[in-house]
DNA sequence: CATTAACCTGACGTTGGGTGTATATCTAGG
DNA sequence: CCTAGATATACACCCAACGTCAGGTTAATG
């Protein structure tokens, strides 16, 4: 697969994929013959890994931090610990940010059902 | 209360409070005499709402669209159908984010369980 | 009352996350 | 073999969300 199927099927730029490349986020591709880059299916799911960690707010640098936990082989991966410190760190903010989330969400619903009533209200007179 | 001590309990910058100002996202202060702002705690709680809807990934100016809702009378705000519009779009964020967040954590929990495995075979050997 | 700390505005700089554009090369179909 | 379409690199530019700097005004205090 070329730069220019990838691009459609992750739902990203051929230069979102160049810049990515060149954060680190995705291995450089293979560059048969000329420098044409070719992918196979693991960059497409790496594509769509990191799209689902950016929804889930983190940070390019970030994302290139733990995305190799996901596509390498962990026994491979050097420096064991620090990955885990890392780990840890992200389910700490994960879990802060699902508290957060979930006051908003309480929030959100008060107020919703403070327009409801409203609404009813002005429809009365 | 002055621009100075409000953003050191804000924990932000006065040239962010001018900035947030510029984009309507506070209300401009008073400005007594020469062309000091005088904040009261409403200003400081609009701080927090503010820092605490952008840790939900919100941009400054969707954040403009709802801040109002927090700190205006709610029989006061105009387009009572819009306003219930937007907050269940919001609703439906939150919820989105928060399944996702939830598997995240899922998945981060499985790999500091691999990681703590592995680095106890390490030891062993 | 003079100094110093706090404030003002405006212009420009920076960082993150890309996008646009120009120019060159390659590959495939006719 | 030639041309159209896909890629390559490089440099410039964009937007959001600030930060820095410079020059000027004001308020408070010893």
């Amino acid at each position: 697969m070329q730069i220019g199927e990838l691009s459609e099927r992750a739902g990203v730029s051929h230069r979102t994929i160049h810049y990515y490349e060149r954060l680190g986020l995705l291995k450089p591709a293979e560059r048969e013959g000329a420098g044409y880059r070719y992918y196979d299916q693991t960059a497409l799911k790496r594509l769509e890994k990191i799209a689902a960690l950016k929804r889930l707010g983190l940070s390019l640098d970030e994302i290139a931090a733990v995305i190799d936990l996901y596509f390498e082989d962990a026994s491979g991966i050097k420096g064991k610990e620090k990955v885990l410190e890392i780990l840890q760190t992200q389910i700490a903010k994960a879990d802060t940010q699902i508290s957060e989330l979930t006051a908003f969400r309480r929030d959100l619903e008060a107020s919703i059902a403070r327009m409801h009533k409203l609404i009813a209200e002005a429809q009365q007179q």
